[in-house]
DNA sequence: GTCTATACAAGGATAGAC
DNA sequence: GTCTATCCTTGTATAGAC
């Protein structure tokens, strides 16, 4: 079957790029991780950024079926809405192999669009329907609070997971700091969920700024 | 005078590296920058990578000198501790040529480190400086706190920061918004010490996680 | 110190046989 | 579909004149 040649290679192209990143990836590595010959990699794929594109959508559909290991795993109940959205939000921080790969393509994904547009509309949009996830799951846990809120809270704590992730990958933060830093961030924005229940929104009508450069 | 050409030469570098990142930079394109051939640039600089460690120091330095500009910025009194916080935390957030620059060199840097330990030192020190920066503001702020909450809250505003930082250069989001972010969350955390005051640690002994990729 | 010219290596891509 | 062999561009680095 043809198609799992393609898979092959797509799987070898995730490994390649979580060892050298999307910039360090080379066709021959490519083509030698999957055990094959570079002729074949550009047959399949036409050429580098074709194999780039492909890889990518590959490891974004992937991420999606992360299995949920987690503390409680053993086949634990159905969590409460909390415990759900500490899982969701801790599915990167796990040192295996698969997370790993995925992780750190998609830190190179996001820092590779610094400098080349071409994959940001894919990263927008997942960017929003992780945050929008993120958000539906905070709503689950304090019914009441605006939609504003819940849509400030969730872009706080997806940044702050993508900082968090480079900074474990990159072996700066030790995993287990990276998890207790996530679980209190959320403790703390529902905290905040909480307060602001009663008082009106903190930041109102925002004044433009009267310097460009802060626009 | 020699020292002009080399600085010359490393502003250049710091340019092509805000253009084309860390793993774009170019000798020749060093070169074509300051005006000058490439066999110069490796008679000051020796190879490329010494280019890197000295553009990236030379961006170090500098990212020290930013002139807070800020929205109050003509000239108002020396704000109180909470300004103080805030604008320190969102000098990285302005829309000028030399902070961009510096921002986006570090966080090609941070996201270079991933791939390449070579410098995690070095970025390890500078970072565990701005949080304990960040952790010394807080705490002008609510002298009650007790140090590992602030330590744990700098830590999270700092990361954060990092995440915000990439979205909004990478065009993901507005500056604006990334500002209000960073101005919200400061408020979040501070709100966190205060009602941390009364209660005990949230998080009290961490039972070692039964899973080892969980470590 | 600075340049021009060039050697040399790596990597992307294709031709053509099987 | 898949391979081997090869081309050609780009990028690092050096030689040698001024």
């Amino acid at each position: 079957m043809t198609t799992e040649r393609r898979t092959a290679i797509l799987e070898a192209a995730a490994r390649v790029i979580a060892r050298h990143g999307v910039r360090g990836l080379r066709v021959a590595d490519v083509a030698a991780e999957a055990g094959v010959s570079t002729a074949l990699v550009y047959y399949h794929f036409k050429d580098r950024s074709g194999i780039l594109r492909h890889a990518l959508a590959f490891i974004g559909d992937r991420a999606d079926r992360y299995t949920a290991v987690e503390d409680d795993a053993a086949g634990g109940p159905p969590a409460d809405p909390r415990q759900l959205l500490e899982r969701t939000m801790l599915l990167e921080f796990q040192d295996l192999p698969e997370v790993r790969e995925n992780s750190t393509a998609w830190g190179e994904l996001r820092a590779h669009t610094v400098f080349d547009p071409e994959l940001r509309e894919e990263l927008a949009a997942a960017g929003a329907a992780w945050a929008a996830e993120v958000a539906g799951l905070l709503g689950g846990l304090r019914p009441g609070a605006p939609a504003a809120d819940l849509t400030a809270a969730a872009e706080r704590l997806t940044a702050l997971l993508e900082g968090l992730s480079m900074r474990w990958l990159s072996g700066l933060l030790p995993l287990w700091h990276a998890r207790e830093l996530v679980r209190e961030a959320i403790g703390v924005e529902i905290g905040r969920l909480d307060r602001a229940a009663g008082s009106p929104a903190e930041s109102p009508a925002r004044p433009a700024p009267a310097l460009p450069f802060l626009n």
